[in-house]
DNA sequence: TGATTCATGTCAGCATTCTGACATAGATTG
DNA sequence: CAATCTATGTCAGAATGCTGACATGAATCA
């Protein structure tokens, strides 16, 4: 139609942007019958790989603010699925830890999310899928860089 | 560290999220002296690209319910960026048009957001972006379809 | 050592988006 | 033709995430 847009159609941007969309969807359709949002499950995930990250660290993992995993993690400690020591053994930083409770949730969010993700790389073969994995990274590398001389 | 969870470090769909939280992060530094959000700029775009689209359209367009993007419509009517009509000439459906105004508030937009598209393709080749494009739309179809049958 | 810079945890207020609900117009179907 | 289904626009309330701000501990450095 018109030449001198970005062309939605064409736009690599645009079709990342209706990917992360639509697995978000999927994820949330997933989670929600166990009573999870996706931070929610991606802050656990986090703390089973590296036990005793701090908020500020799970905030980067997960990609939002630490004021936002702050209100999450102190929900989460509420109920029990997450421990953090009352004071911190050195700094301010307070380690993160999961407890049994939050062990066993995370299970059957794993394998609710693994089955998302499966059937996400349904159809692409091995060579493909690490190709889309170099890409990625490439495009998170290009914008990173340019990002403070801007 | 442990072999049983997803593997963020591996995992094509945290990448994937990844990506597309540096994209939307480039996105609102450019677009942020212009007094412009993400979505805002998605719909000014759509509405360049297919004049009269509806607000469930545009909604569907940007990746957000058609509840938020009714909320947006309302600011940008008011604002003089775009125009509906008081009365639906079929059914209920608004068909909603850029002003003048409108068309030269997204023409900025569109170069802020073109260079960041450009940063994020930078040394990749045609063919890899060829290749980009057809992985996203493969991961997007195979998500969609599974989608009514889980 | 003293000053500066940086990162962290946390509080408060605000913006954005979402879910739920309703009435209505068109399409479908018996 | 009537009933049902689907899609739309819109209102209201709630959830989620963000920006701004502050105090404090650690690291840097002059």
């Amino acid at each position: 139609m018109n030449q001198d847009g970005v062309n939605l159609e064409r736009s690599l941007g645009y079709l990342l942007k209706e990917a992360s969309s639509v697995l978000r969807a999927a994820m949330e359709e997933v989670l929600r019958p166990l009573g999870m949002s996706v931070t929610h499950y991606s802050c656990l995930e986090l703390l089973a790989q590296r036990p005793g990250l701090s908020n500020s660290e799970l905030a980067r993992g997960a990609f939002v603010t630490r004021q936002s995993m702050n209100v999450l993690l102190q929900a989460l400690e509420r109920e029990g699925y997450v421990t953090r020591p009352a004071e911190a053994p050195v700094g301010k930083v307070l380690p993160t830890r999961l407890t049994p409770r939050g062990r066993r949730s995370l299970e059957k969010a794993t394998v609710a999310v693994r089955s998302v993700e499966v059937r996400m790389l349904a159809g692409m073969t091995e060579t493909e899928q690490s190709g889309a994995f170099r890409i990625l990274q490439s495009m998170i590398r290009s914008l990173r860089d340019g990002n403070a001389g801007a």
